[in-house]
DNA sequence: GCACTATATTAGTTGATTCAAAAAAGCAAA
DNA sequence: TTTGCTTTTTTGAATCAACTAATATAGTGC
């Protein structure tokens, strides 16, 4: 299996997320990105196009392949990953662990990766509110709300939070609130966005606030 | 503040390591823990030379300075507690760590540093038994000594544990041991090597296995 | 001083990354 | 379809880090 150097998962990282909505990048935009010049890029894409990364035509712009989404996805995976892991485990502030992120996520090791991955508790978002890709490289943000926006007499289950510090998962604990767990929306008081949720044969009243961290299918 | 890169690190750590009761450290000497020729390590001397990282003088070895005593022990210090983190945290088994930590020891980012030093509770010893140099790079083996070393009718105080896994923790606990404990030898058993302790007012019969773990002074 | 070993120097290679300047391609309006 | 403009590519080269083979020099034990 091919490696890649950090400078080369870094333009991977940045075509990806300029993909967003449009088929192809053009050169401009990822020199823009990368704060060098379309020369550099050109050079890089070429190089990335030999290694099957991206599917690269002269003055058409380019697109990542399968592989190439493949590796930008495990990139942005583990990156959020360790946003996690410094924000909840060791405490830093949210805006502070992107660029410490930013070094972790070149460390190759895919058995570190997973485990990172259980030990947090397999968290679907990072610090910012950004999905974390499985394994796999599915997001899978589309299937999911929160709990706030769930209609009176609709029946979920709990498939993850956005907020997986201590305060929070203790109080959810109290709630009785588990990954899994079926919630019936029983009333959405007008007043204060509250509601008035059924978990098992209790009937318990949840804050808007954390309405709006817990994510349900 | 200069920075180094990985390689140059890497020199770094080698010179530290092959330092250990020698005055200088000879260039082949570097070569081969390196796996790579003298002419390579002389280059990379003159270098980190001009850094005022190490003392070097022609044809008779080098030796660190102050600052690069210092670079070296963080370096060290880094690695043993990103493998005390992979062990005891993401249960990596412990011939498997010392890789991982390899690439992780080159993350920049005291505050990462130190918070994950809190994070796995300031631990002194990393999964084989090594010392953790501390912040300031001090590494305090002489002070301590195992339970299991201490005489009759002493009293020392506990400092650390050399496992810090769950069970084992869990173990100090029911048995009312924890960091600052005072601990009185009461008697030696000489069939098991199991040791009998006063902890507070009650006395405790403490294993020659778990005595062997725990650090005192 | 001789022979041997350790170390240093020289000169050059490789690979990664970058860039300035010039050329080419694409595009769109006249 | 020509012209003018923008974008992109190519060219040619520079830089840097790391390394090496071959050669030269220093140090050391005898």
């Amino acid at each position: 299996m091919q490696t890649f150097s950090p400078t080369e998962e870094n333009y991977i990282k940045a075509i990806y997320h300029l993909s967003k909505g449009k088929e192809t990048v053009a050169t401009n935009a990822i020199a823009e990105a990368m704060e060098t010049t379309a020369a550099s890029v050109t050079d890089m894409l070429r190089k990335l196009n030999d290694k099957q990364i991206i599917d690269y035509t002269k003055y058409k712009g380019v697109s990542l392949t399968t592989e190439g989404r493949i590796i930008a996805t495990q990139l942005v995976r583990k990156h959020r990953l360790w946003e996690v892991f410094l924000k909840e485990k060791l405490g830093f502030a949210w805006d502070k662990v992107h660029d410490i992120a930013e070094q972790l996520e070149h460390i190759r090791s895919e058995e570190l990766t997973e485990r990172l991955d259980g030990f947090l508790g397999n968290p679907k978002f990072d610090p910012h509110g950004d999905p974390i890709p499985d394994a796999k490289g599915r997001i899978h943000t589309q299937n999911y709300k929160l709990l706030s926006e769930v209609s009176e007499g609709e029946q979920v289950v709990v498939v993850g939070v956005k907020d997986s510090s201590a305060k929070f998962l203790n109080y959810l604990d109290s709630q009785k609130i588990a990954l899994g767990s079926k919630v019936q929306m029983e009333q959405k008081v007008e007043f204060d966005n509250s509601v008035k949720v059924k978990i098992g044969d209790t009937n318990t009243m949840i804050s808007d606030m954390a309405a709006s961290l817990i994510l349900v299918m």
